[in-house]
Order: C-alpha cells, then sequence, then structure tokens
RNA sequence: GCGCCCGUAGCUCAGUGGAUAGAGCAACCGCCUUCUAAGCGGUUGGUCGCAAGUUCGAUCCUUGCCGGGCGUACCA
C-alpha cells in the first residue's frame, strides 16, 4: 500500500538525516500520512516536519526541506513539494497511474483484497434477535453491519465465521411459551386465564390491535398469536392431548422453530446468511453451563451471599458484582453469556470474536470483559462493537407506538439493496432515525441508486462497444493514453480501495471500531467521479480506436471496484437499471 | 447522580490535530440529434451546541456547561 511505503520512505529520510547530523538527536515521530483535501496539494501529504519543529527546535519549513531532500527517489513518485507552513506534499506519476489499471484488472474481484488477518479465526456473531418475533428495522441494522463488517474482514485475510446466537433459554422463553400457549388455546377457542387463574377475555384494542386484557399478564408476547395460527395450521390441536406443563413448553418450542424459519428466509433474502446458529438451549444441554460455573469457582471469582451466587468482578476492576444464581435458583442470561464466550474461545477456539451489540446492551460490556479476565482470556480478542438504537419516526421502535416495522415489510416494497446501503451508510456511533419514505423512495432521491446506476452504466458501455463493432482488448490497450484529468481522478480513486478496506478491518480489530460507513461513502464518491470521467471522456470514439481501449480498460477497472464494493455490502450491482415507474409513497 | 454515544448547511449525515470544513436531498439557474438525464455543470446555504484550556495550529484533544439518546436489574 503506497501510503504504507511513503510513511516507511519518510522515517527512512529522517533517519539518513539524523545520521548526517542534519537534524539534532530526537526520537523519530510516528509518520502519518494523510491525503491533502485539495488536489493541488498532491497525492498524498505528511505533516512530521511541524510535529518535529518543537523538539527540534528548528523551524518547520527547514526540516521538511531536509527530510525532502533525504528522500529515496522511487518510480511512483513524480513530485515532493515542500508547503508552508511546513507540508511535504507527494504527487504520484502519472506513468505510475496509468500502469496500476493493469493490476486492477489483473486481480478482478480480489482487488481490494489486503493481507493483513494472516488467516487468523475470527467470529463475528450477530443479529442474535431473540427468537419471539420476527427480524426488526432494528436487528436490520445489526444485520447489515455485521455482515457487511465480516465481509470486509473476509476481503483482509481473515478467516471469517458469521454465527447467529438463538436465545431460546432462560426467562423470556418462559414468557414466550406462556404466551404461545395463551394464543394457542385462544385461536382454538378455549378459555384462558392470566396469572391468578382469572379468564381473560382477549378482547382486541381497537386502537392498537392488541389485547386488552392480556396487557395485565407479565411480558406477554403480543406477537405470539401469528405464530400460534400457524402452529395450528401446520400441526392442529395435538399439543392439548399432553400434559399442560408439557404441551406449553413443546408449543413455545415449536414457536420458535417458526419464529426461526421465517427470520432466515428474511435474513437470506436481505444477503445475510450465517455459518452457525447457536442455540442457548445447548449450553445447559451439554453441561457448559456447569462447567463455566465450575471455572470460575476454581478461579476464585464466585461468592455466596444475601442467598444468591455472585461473580466477584469487583475484584477485577468492576465497579461492582454480578449475580449469576438468582436466590430462586435461577441462573441468570449472564451465566449462560459466560459459557457462551467459554465455548468461543476455549472449545472452540477462535482468535478473535467480534461481537455486535445494540447500544442499550453497552453496560454488559465491562462484565464480559471482566469474564475474559477470569477464563484467562486477553480482553482485547473479544471485540464488543457497539451502534446506536435504531428509532422509527423519532420514537424508539414499539408495538405500543405503533411504529413497529418488521425487515419483511420494507423489503417487500424496496428489495433488500436500499435498506443494506442506508444502514451501514450512518456511523455506527449515530443513533439512526429510520426514514420510510427515503427507504422505499426508488428514485434519485435515494443515493443508492445513483451507485447502482453507475455500475449500469459503465456494464453499458461495453454493450454499445459491442454494437459499435469495438471488441475490448484489455490488456493490450496503451493505458499511456489516459492523461486527461477526469481519468487520472478517477485512476486515483480506484486506487483508494484497498486502502478502505484495510482501515476499516484495521480500526476493528486493533481499535474495536466499526467505520462501516466508509464503504458506501467511498463508492458514492467513485461512482461520481467515474460520472465526471463519463461526461468528460467519451469511450467509444471510433476515430480514435487506442483511446477507445484505453478508457474501455479503465471502464472495465472500475466496473470491476464499483461491483465489489457493492457485493461487499451485500447489494447487486446491475447490468441495466431502465427508469421504473415511480412507486407511490405510502401516505404516514 | 454516574457511565457510554450524539450535537457540523433548511433536512439526513460524512470528515480531519493542519493548508479555503464536505456529500446527498431540498431550493434556484443551465445542459438530452453521440456511450442510459436514476446523469452533468453552476448558485444559494456554516460562529462545526456554548465557554475556557492544551498546542506553532482545535470543528477534532482536555475540562465545565447546555440539549438529545441509551444504560445504570436477582430482564435479556
Amino acid at each position: 500500500m503506497i501510503k504504507d511505503d511513503i510513511s516507511a520512505l519518510v522515517s527512512q529520510a529522517i533517519s539518513a538525516a539524523l545520521a548526517a547530523g542534519e537534524l539534532p538527536e530526537l526520537a523519530t515521530p510516528e509518520v502519518t500520512v494523510e491525503h491533502p483535501s485539495k488536489p493541488e496539494h498532491g497525492d498524498y501529504a505528511v505533516s512530521v516536519a511541524m510535529k518535529m519543529a518543537r523538539t527540534a527546535r528548528m523551524s518547520p519549513l527547514k526540516i521538511a526541506e531536509i527530510i525532502k531532500n533525504r528522500l529515496a527517489p522511487v518510480d511512483y513518485i513524480a513530485a515532493v513539494e515542500v508547503a508552508p507552513p511546513g507540508f511535504i506534499n507527494f504527487r504520484l506519476s502519472e506513468d505510475w497511474l496509468q500502469s496500476q489499471i493493469k493490476g486492477v484488472l489483473a486481480q478482478g474481484d480480489t482487488y481490494g483484497n489486503v493481507e493483513m488477518g494472516n488467516n487468523l479465526r475470527v467470529q463475528v456473531e450477530f443479529v442474535s434477535a431473540n427468537p419471539t418475533g420476527p427480524i426488526t428495522i432494528g436487528a436490520t441494522r445489526n444485520a447489515c453491519l455485521g455482515d457487511t463488517l465480516a465481509n470486509v474482514l473476509l476481503a483482509a485475510g481473515f478467516q471469517v465465521e458469521r454465527e447467529y446466537y438463538v436465545n431460546d433459554a432462560g426467562n423470556q422463553i418462559r414468557a414466550w411459551n406462556e404466551s404461545m400457549w395463551i394464543y394457542y388455546r385462544d385461536e382454538l377457542g378455549l378459555p384462558v386465564t392470566d396469572d391468578k387463574g382469572e379468564p381473560l377475555a382477549m378482547k382486541l384494542d381497537e386502537e392498537t390491535g392488541q389485547p386488552t386484557e392480556a396487557r395485565e399478564f407479565k411480558d406477554v408476547r403480543y406477537n405470539a398469536r401469528d405464530y400460534a395460527r400457524e402452529l395450528i395450521e401446520r400441526e392442529g390441536k395435538r399439543f392439548l392431548e399432553l400434559p399442560e406443563e408439557q404441551a406449553k413448553a413443546l408449543v413455545g418450542k415449536e414457536g420458535v422453530k417458526i419464529v426461526l424459519e421465517h427470520n432466515e428466509e428474511d435474513l437470506a433474502q436481505l444477503g445475510v446468511l450465517f455459518d452457525v446458529w447457536f442455540h442457548e438451549q445447548a449450553l445447559y444441554d451439554t453441561g457448559q453451563i456447569d462447567k463455566a460455573m465450575q471455572l470460575l469457582r476454581d478461579g476464585g471469582h464466585v461468592s455466596e451471599r444475601e442467598g444468591a451466587v455472585w461473580f466477584v468482578s469487583s475484584a477485577l476492576g468492576q465497579d461492582k458484582d454480578n449475580v449469576l444464581i438468582r436466590t430462586n435458583g435461577i441462573p441468570t442470561y449472564f451465566v449462560s453469556d459466560i459459557a457462551y464466550h467459554f465455548n468461543k474461545f476455549k472449545v472452540r477456539g477462535f482468535d478473535k470474536v467480534v461481537n455486535l451489540w445494540a447500544a442499550d446492551h453497552q453496560g454488559h460490556i465491562p462484565r464480559m470483559k471482566a469474564v475474559m479476565q477470569a477464563i484467562g482470556v486477553n480482553p482485547d480478542d473479544l471485540i464488543i462493537l457497539v451502534y446506536q438504537l435504531v428509532s422509527v419516526n423519532g420514537l424508539r421502535m414499539s408495538k405500543r407506538n405503533k411504529n413497529f416495522i418488521p425487515l419483511r415489510e420494507v423489503m417487500d416494497i424496496t428489495g433488500p439493496d436500499p435498506i443494506r446501503y442506508n444502514m451501514v451508510a450512518r456511523s455506527p456511533e449515530a443513533s439512526l432515525d429510520f426514514d420510510v419514505n427515503l427507504a422505499i423512495a426508488q428514485n434519485d432521491t435515494n443515493p443508492v441508486y445513483y451507485v447502482q446506476y453507475s455500475h449500469a452504466r459503465t456494464a453499458s458501455i461495453f454493450k454499445k462497444a459491442e454494437e459499435a463493432g469495438i471488441t475490448p482488448q484489455l490488456d493490450s490497450a496503451d493505458l499511456s493514453l489516459l492523461g486527461h484529468p477526469s481519468e487520472l481522478t478517477l485512476i486515483r480513486h480506484l486506487l483508494l480501495f484497498p486502502e478502505t478496506i484495510q482501515d476499516v478491518a484495521k480500526n476493528c480489530i486493533d481499535n474495536g471500531v466499526a467505520e462501516l460507513q466508509r464503504l458506501p461513502f467511498y463508492t458514492l464518491e467513485l461512482a461520481r467521479v467515474f460520472n465526471s470521467f463519463y461526461r468528460d471522456c467519451y469511450v467509444l470514439d471510433q476515430a480514435n480506436l487506442p483511446v477507445s481501449q484505453a478508457r474501455l480498460a479503465l471502464t472495465q477497472a472500475t466496473r470491476n471496484v464499483l461491483a465489489r464494493a457493492l457485493t461487499l455490502m451485500g447489494m447487486s450491482a446491475p447490468e441495466r437499471m431502465d427508469r421504473a415507474e415511480q412507486l407511490a409513497v405510502p401516505a404516514e
């Protein structure tokens, strides 16, 4: 990567200057290379001279001059300029830029890959939405971020495994089983009772469409009715023949199966596929919960008081201890999470584990980091990425707010692409107010189509070339003919692609930051630059076939990168896009 | 109260310890007898929440304040 090369180049120049006594003795600062915002400042810039000025007691300009004179000449740099107040600017050579197209073409759909992961095994666990309802818009953000991240890590040379953790044990499943049972009976016309054994009339609230009396039932899952109905369609009323407790558990379990079936299908349509669906219940069934508890006990991390069993996280630098086993003898969610992570690291042996959590789970992070210490895992190997919550129309999504939006509802209108794009186009750190109208707007107000349209343009040029009888000869094209500023700008942007992937992967693994928005922004910018090229440089010129061939090569390279970028985001790269009839936007 | 995140153009949001802070949308003005006008060019629009500090240099780092979101469970 040129950026790293320049950094090394400058470091060597500084060392040489030090050795020659041109600079006073001082520790060489880290040389960071940036892209100047203005093209006239070149392609790369370093500001190291200004950072050295103070300790060196010399003017930054003078230091910059010294460094510049000590730079070893390299073929890819055409010019080095020192600019006030002390920048050293590097300009790439045109020859070199032009020659890079060959490499882009040769690498095809592997262009953008970087060697960074050393085949380390990384597990990315994401979505992991409770199996008690459809995939919501909130979980969709998780799905899009997680899948895109997994794609990027794969491109960065990691071995990646995608996993969905199914919370099919514990308290909420008990509540789910109750809910399923209520609705199963109600749908079959049988009486149902509340917590206290009083009969429940399952009338629907006219405004919310929710059962009025069931609200009194603690933690009832309203959407269980839909799944109960489906269960009856599939299995009829055969569960009634079983003893109640057994029937309840079984109806709940079958309900979870139905939920997961639908959710897997929805996610697949979104382009999100998992290698492993890991069930929490398996941790109980295989004794791993007990094993994890024993491990903590052996490590001296457990104490009993107030009738409960605690994880002594305060001894590991946390604010307070956490309950493992409640007074009533039932383990908390924390226990299965400990066992689950023990399983990830110690049983399955992942080198790195990435968890993608919504911000409302953020408080759980320090506990899990403490657990890593307790089970002898480097806490840095557990990377917990947090994204802020999704709201709809400014409100937190819930059925009570009447703004509950399942993924399915939006995807049926738009298909997956606009969802994938818009979900990663925002920094995970920023909360996202989902704009339904924008998401479903199939017109030029939606940047997603701008990007795809640009790809379609590249494809279209090749179709036209065929019609015009121009056979692309990409390998033998004379790339030195690409001297137009728009052509050179386009080449420069193509070369930023691997850099972008490297940055995103590195910031994830090393700093625990998921800056996935850089992908859509990069792609948008590339599309813009391509469209300028398209305007300025007519590709298919019968009167000048050598130029046509060179431009076809550049177009093909652009096409590769646009397609790859779209693929990384889980989107399609259409060969053509016809102006669709504008879809009516549903009223609020 | 404490912890995490956010506050940048009318709206939705990028961005960086540096050289004149950007994009999309909206608004306005232009451009289809050559590769798709889902496009291109241009104009308007900013005290980067407020204040102090660190620095040669702060929108970026620190502190305080204001405003918003989330958390602070023997829920998950």
